[in-house]
DNA sequence: ACGTTAACGGACGTCCCCGTCCGTTTGGCT
DNA sequence: AGCCAAACGGACGGGGACGTCCGTTAACGT
C-alpha cells in the first residue's frame, strides 16, 4: 500500500515513518488539518524531532498522508470516464467524490486549500480536473448536463460539500449523499429551468 | 442602530463599547470568528482589559455583534413570508440569506456553530426556522417545492453555502449567488426528477 | 474647582504550539 | 562481539493568545 522508501536503511526508521503516516491519516480524517504536529507524533509514539526529521514541513506530511486518497480520487474519475453514458458517469463521480470527502474531513481541506497554492497534490488534482472536464463536455453534448454548466461549478459543489458538518461520520456521509443528490438535480438539463446567475472564477 | 445601553453612565464607556462592537463586526465579517480577542481590542483602540470588561466571554461579544444581522435575517424571512406566491417568497429567502451569509463570513459560523449549543442567537434562530418552515409548507402545497423536501435541507444548503470561499468578497458573493441559483433548481418540483437519498438529522 | 469612583490599559503569569539542538540509544555490518 | 553511524526523543527558546490584576486616568456630580 505505502511505498517502502528503500533509501531508508534502518528498520526502525521505516516503521516509524509508517506509524507517523498512519497516525496522521487517522487524525487528519477525523479532525481536519489543524491537528498539531506534536499530537501526530504523540499518537505515533515518537518524539517531535523524529516527526520533523521524516517530514520537515506539514505540507509534506499532508501530501504523503493523502496519497491513497488521491489515488482513490483518480480511480473514481477514471471509472466515471469509462462509463459509456457520460451523464451517468458524471453522476457517479459526483456521488463518490462527495462521499469520499465526507468520510475524510482533512482530505477536503487539503484538496481545496492547495487550490491556490503550490503543493504536492497539485499534479493529481489537475489530472482529475482535466478528466472530469472531458466527461462534462461529453455529458453536455449528450444533452443530459445543463448547457450553462461550467467546470467551476464542480469546484463550487466540492467547496459546498466541505461546508457540511455533522456529529458522526455516518450522519456526515448521509447528509453528503443527500447533498450530492440535490446537486445532480441542479445540474441535470431540464427544458424549463431558469437561467443561472453568472459563474465566478474560483480557480486561480 | 445599536442600543444605547443607558446603564452605562460614562460617555467613554459607551463610546468604547460601540467601537469594540464596530471592530468586532468588521473583523468577524472579513475573517470569521477565529480572530483573537486582542486583535479586536487593538482595532478598537482599547486595551484587552476593557474588552473583557464589556464582554466577559467571546460568545457574548459575538451575540451582540451579530444582533443587526439577525434582525436582517428576520426581515428577509418576513418579507419572504409576506409574498403572496410562497415559492417566489422561498426563492427570495434563499437568495437573500445566501448573500447575507456570503458577505459575512463570521455570521455564518455564529449561526451554524451555535446550532448544537446554547447561545444568545438561538431564540431568533428558532423564530427564523419556524417561519421558513411555514413558508415551505405553503410552497409545497402550491406544488412548486418538491414534495420530498424537508427543513433539514435548508440547513444543509446553509452549511454548504458556508463552505464556499473566495479571495474577495465580490467573488464570494457572486459564487454564492450562483450556488443559490443551483439550489433553487434542485428544490423546485419537477415531474421527472429522481427520488432523493434520505435526509440526515442535522438539528439536535 | 475639586473629590469620588467608575472605567481604562499596561503588564503579568499561564498555556500551547512550533521548530531545533544535542546527548543517548540502537540497528546493521564486519 | 564490537564498532559506527544513523536514528531517536527529551528538552529548550521563541512566539502568540488567553484571562486577570492593579496602578492610573479622567468623566461626572456637587
Amino acid at each position: 500500500m505505502t511505498d517502502q522508501l528503500p533509501h531508508l536503511a534502518r528498520s526502525d526508521a521505516r516503521e516509524n515513518r509508517a506509524r507517523i503516516l498512519d497516525a496522521a491519516r487517522t487524525l487528519f480524517s477525523a479532525d481536519g488539518l489543524d491537528v498539531p504536529m506534536r499530537e501526530v507524533a504523540r499518537r505515533a509514539g515518537v518524539g517531535p524531532a523524529t516527526l520533523y526529521r521524516h517530514f520537515p514541513t506539514k505540507q509534506s506530511l499532508i501530501a504523503d498522508a493523502f496519497a491513497d486518497q488521491l489515488r482513490a480520487c483518480r480511480t473514481i474519475v477514471d471509472e466515471g470516464c469509462a462509463d459509456p453514458d457520460p451523464w451517468r458517469g458524471l453522476c457517479l463521480v459526483i456521488e463518490k467524490i462527495c462521499e469520499l470527502h465526507a468520510r475524510d474531513r482533512g482530505f477536503t481541506e487539503a484538496f481545496l486549500a492547495t487550490f491556490h497554492e503550490v503543493a504536492a497534490v497539485a499534479p493529481d488534482r489537475v489530472y482529475t480536473v482535466r478528466a472530469v472536464a472531458g466527461l462534462a463536455r461529453r455529458a453536455k453534448a449528450a444533452g443530459r448536463l445543463r448547457s450553462d454548466f461550467v467546470l467551476d461549478d464542480l469546484i463550487l459543489l466540492l467547496m459546498a460539500n466541505k461546508g457540511i458538518h455533522a456529529a458522526s461520520t455516518d450522519t456526515q456521509v448521509a447528509a453528503s449523499r443527500r447533498f450530492a443528490g440535490l446537486a445532480i438535480q441542479a445540474l441535470e438539463a431540464c427544458p424549463h429551468h431558469a437561467p443561472l446567475p453568472p459563474s465566478a472564477r474560483l480557480t486561480s
